[in-house]
DNA sequence: CTACAAGTAGACCGGTCAGTCAACCCGGGA
DNA sequence: TCCCGGGTTGACTGACCGGTCTACTTGTAG
């Protein structure tokens, strides 16, 4: 059991950067492992094909959204409908640091590797359908909250609304890195409450 | 000016197919020479490269998308909130007709390639963003329509409305291509007159 | 008939692809 | 002392990558 059992560590992280600054396809296990400072004998040694490391690599995406965007926007400091605002805000923020940092608007790092992989590789496209079902469920939570707190009108469908907000966000993502405006995310999540049945705006 | 000039349709053709089958970096120049039965050398006479390809396609997705999706669902022989009903409603069966073809829901040809191009080529990422701005446009014109008609309240915002359309479709196919469930469009499309304020649901 | 250009054809370039392999290193248990 | 086994190393495989090149065919205009 080498110490270095964080080169698996360096290598999911490594892969997360770059299968988002350009695409699963885009990226060879080579460059993979100059990055990550390992030899591609290594690779092999932790991961037994590139899909598997994909497979890492969303496990890795999906904590990173559960513990950095969804606990942090939906907690239940604010009432339920200020946390959906919230959300989108922390998205438009999320693009904008990217921004800063690449050079460009990078969009989620979910629906671009959704994109290319979706029609590919079923068992990637039912890990990734898991990581939305992830985020849905959450927003659904907020949304049953919000319904109980008088926010939104007890007739409303929190699975559906919550499966509408999704799509808004990971469409404004897109959007927003087709035109490389992070702005556009939070006009559009401007008006998610309506979305949603909310009666204000 | 050899007569089968349509060596050029063809390769667009196939490349539409096979991009939005796999992805960009997924399909190689051969194949696609193999799919449209011509040499590879013909295809450097056509294009000089694939990323001219490339924009060749994303052309032709607009021309369709243009032509057979916004020109018929927009059409004002119903109502402008009917007829965005009837834009969610065609985007559900496109999903519906690609997974009985595919076997796969398939998701939206422009959000699959821009996922994968928008961190890669600015050129093409550019012209994905003209593309849909096309569609906000359209869809800008039928909100328009609706707040004189007495549909919306005079207040609306037709671009913003038009713009979040546009990411909650995009969103929703691509939900639907990662949950395999080309139903998803429907039910978050049936929500869509929400997003932009109508009254009734 | 000649000449030119559009288009066809496919061998070929250096480089990279995902993945394999045998040899080795080295810490810890017996 | 020996060995075991997790981890490391990098050369290697055969296929494929995007792109170039030269030669050839063909239709057409002069």
């Amino acid at each position: 059991m080498g110490r270095t059992s964080d080169a698996r560590e360096r290598l999911i992280e490594e892969a997360s950067r770059l299968f988002h600054a350009r695409s699963y396809e885009g990226v060879g296990v080579q460059e993979l492992c100059e990055a990550a400072e390992i030899n591609k004998g290594s690779f092999y040694h932790f991961f037994k094909s590139k899909d598997e490391l994909a497979a890492a690599v969303i496990d890795a995406y999906w904590v990173a959204i559960r513990d950095e965007l969804l606990a942090a926007t939906l907690a239940d400091d604010v009432t339920p409908l200020a946390r959906i605002e919230r959300f989108f805000e922390e998205l438009t923020r999320e693009q904008r640091a990217g921004r800063r940092k690449l050079g460009i608007t990078p969009g989620c790092p979910l629906a671009n590797l959704a994109g290319e992989l979706c029609n590919h590789e079923p068992k990637l496209r039912k890990k990734l359908a898991r990581v939305f079902d992830g985020m849905r469920d959450a927003l659904e939570k907020t949304l049953r909250d919000a319904i109980a707190a008088g926010e939104l009108p007890r007739g409303s469908d929190p699975a559906r609304g919550a499966e509408a907000l999704v799509a808004l966000a990971e469409g404004a993502c897109l959007l927003s890195a087709a035109h490389d405006d992070p702005a556009l995310v939070g006009r559009v999540g401007r008006m998610a409450l309506g979305l949603i049945g909310a009666k204000g705006a």
